[in-house]
DNA sequence: CTGAAAGCGCTTACAG
DNA sequence: CTGAAAGCGCTTACAG
């Protein structure tokens, strides 16, 4: 009797002895039937255990309850990436709980494939994860579909974008760096093309200023990663570590917590103590920064207030809403943990703070 | 002109002046068209910028080209879990490759709903991770769909499933120790209702017992820990500390990565030095433990290797292929970091090795 | 080489 | 309260 994959709602209604319509009516809820009636397609549903084919019931809502969401990256993994996979995985859960459901690309060549893919797919909204080039755009708008954009960068005043204040990020490390008595900034810059780098070296060097880089109380020097990996961090530091000991940098800030960790590394396996000697400071707060030992002194990233706004707000387009904030930032704080010194060491450090 | 969101057939049809038939022809590439009438419909492709409606496809073509993953386990989230993150993200590229996509469904309660799920959206296969209650099996057997299991466990012989030779894993990583010259062991075991876990125990211990536990010459203890979390380490080495430095061990071992890091932690906080004073060495070969100071020596379990096959072999399946393995075993090697000692150490350590 | 027709599995007005 | 009919957007025999 069951021998079968999957049973249509002729069959449940033939089994039923309703019409279809009817038998319709009772499994989706929408629309009268007598309690016998009810009753007798319930009992078919059991003895088929019939499951309504969401593919046609998507075809005459013409609405599919799944979302795209396309992460343009030219490096794989992304699932596993520290911070990227936290993002997805909050998605995930939100979109659960709205009652959609994901399809996930990523697109490493920035192309518009994965793109006519979730319209071919015809999901019903579409969330744009990082940095993707202005065509792309361009070419979502051509289709009318919802979409919004997250922890990417646009000049493109349509686009609702959510993103975490970097900026304020950065300036808040330079902050808590300096009233540690930080004086002497060694700083490892991720790839510049990448909005969040980019604006957390801006914000920390913005800040650095005011405190004085042109009186000369307030040091640093820049040195550029041209890719955010742990094992970029430990290759720069390894080539830069006579330098680095020789000016004698106290503080070692990096634009993203897998440059700082493999940074550090170097330092440790090298016999540097963190803090004593060296403070080193990351961004993002990987679940990683607070296992190490030194467990690393990083800025916060709202991963779970991001992926969960992307999908509320996605969902508030998908429904009609106009009126969306087009901008929504998300505050970055401090986690202080073992990476840097406590304030009481202060003035052990620096070198202009007489 | 374009300012709708999706074209149908028939109005491409319409603009280019032939049947839905033809049109369709040209469009699905399968059957005959003239060049010119080809051109013609092309052209209001373009125009229309056209996309060919999935939803539309999966409904005559009787299948979707979508493999449901389900995910079971207690513990969210899943994506950035180290380890099942890692799996996905090979299901992910490996699906891609072949065509398919991903829904991608955690399931909390070990209930049949994401099963039903599923089957709504009529997904060509599942795949089922982590551990899982015979209920589910049974259930997803009646509705005659290709799955697989990876990472579980099931007394059912005609079930297809992929796994880590977790035990051999264990017996390798207690050679790899007793080599060493370690003959006080000290185990954090995680949760033995996870087949990974408690198969990587036995091995472990099997191999101990080889190497002479009940002639004195090799002494172990097992603390037991309820999960398997970086903090469930951390916390079981702050109770133990103590008795652990007291009784000597001079190895640690932890049946994954995360609890082994936990519990180094600890040792490293307390000025333990490792791996002079104690080894340690975990299971998962985890991001992690490649990039902690010191690294962890570990056990690598094959996830790319999983993950690609699971696709592959549930291609298979839903082909019709009869005739694949049911059981795939992946081999478990040991890596050798810095938390483990080198060789020439070996007189260094041990009570029995005279 | 091309088109008319039927059908995939649902839902939704519309009659009755 | 229930059923017949049309339609969602495609594809696939089947004629011509």
């Amino acid at each position: 009797m069951d021998n079968k994959l999957n049973h249509s709602l002729r069959e449940l209604a033939q089994l039923a002895g309703v019409s279809k319509s009817t038998a319709s009516r009772v499994i989706s809820g929408n629309g009268y039937a007598s309690p016998e009636v009810r009753e007798r397609v319930l009992q078919a549903v059991e003895q088929l255990r019939y499951k309504p084919s969401a593919v046609a019931r998507a075809m005459v809502a013409k609405r599919t309850y799944n979302i795209g969401v396309i992460v343009f990256r030219d490096k794989l993994p992304i699932v596993s990436h520290t911070l990227y996979g936290r993002i997805i995985d909050e998605i995930l859960m939100a979109a659960e709980a709205l009652g959609y459901s994901i399809f996930l690309k990523t697109d490493r060549e920035m192309s518009l494939r994965s793109t006519d893919y979730m319209l071919e797919q015809r999901v019903d909204g579409l969330i744009l994860v990082s940095r993707l080039q202005k065509n792309v755009i361009d070419y979502v708008k051509n289709f009318h579909i919802p979409y919004l954009m997250v922890n990417g960068s646009t000049e493109d005043p349509d686009v609702v974008h959510l993103v975490s204040n970097d900026e304020t990020g950065g300036e808040r490390a330079a902050e808590h760096l300096y009233e540690r008595g930080h004086r002497r900034f060694f700083i490892i810059a991720g790839p510049g093309e990448h909005r969040s780098h980019s604006l957390r070296l801006a914000g920390f060097r913005k800040r650095l200023e005011s405190f004085g880089v042109s009186s000369g109380k307030v040091e640093y020097t820049i040195v550029e990663s041209p890719e955010s990996s742990f094992q970029s961090g430990r290759k720069l530091m390894e080539e830069h570590y006579v330098a680095f000991r020789e000016a004698g940098y106290s503080a070692l800030f990096s634009t993203n917590d897998m440059l700082a960790l493999g940074a550090m590394k170097v330092l440790l396996e090298r016999g540097v103590r963190v803090p004593e000697e060296v403070s080193v400071m990351g961004y993002d707060n990987t679940e990683v920064s607070d296992m190490y030992h030194p467990a690393l002194t990083t800025v916060s990233v709202d991963a779970a207030g991001i992926g969960r706004d992307a999908v509320a707000i996605l969902d508030q387009l998908i429904g009609g809403e106009e009126s969306v904030p087009r901008l929504i930032e998300y505050e970055s704080e401090v986690i202080v943990r073992q990476s840097t010194n406590g304030k009481e060491d202060e003035t052990c450090f620096g070198t202009g703070n007489t």
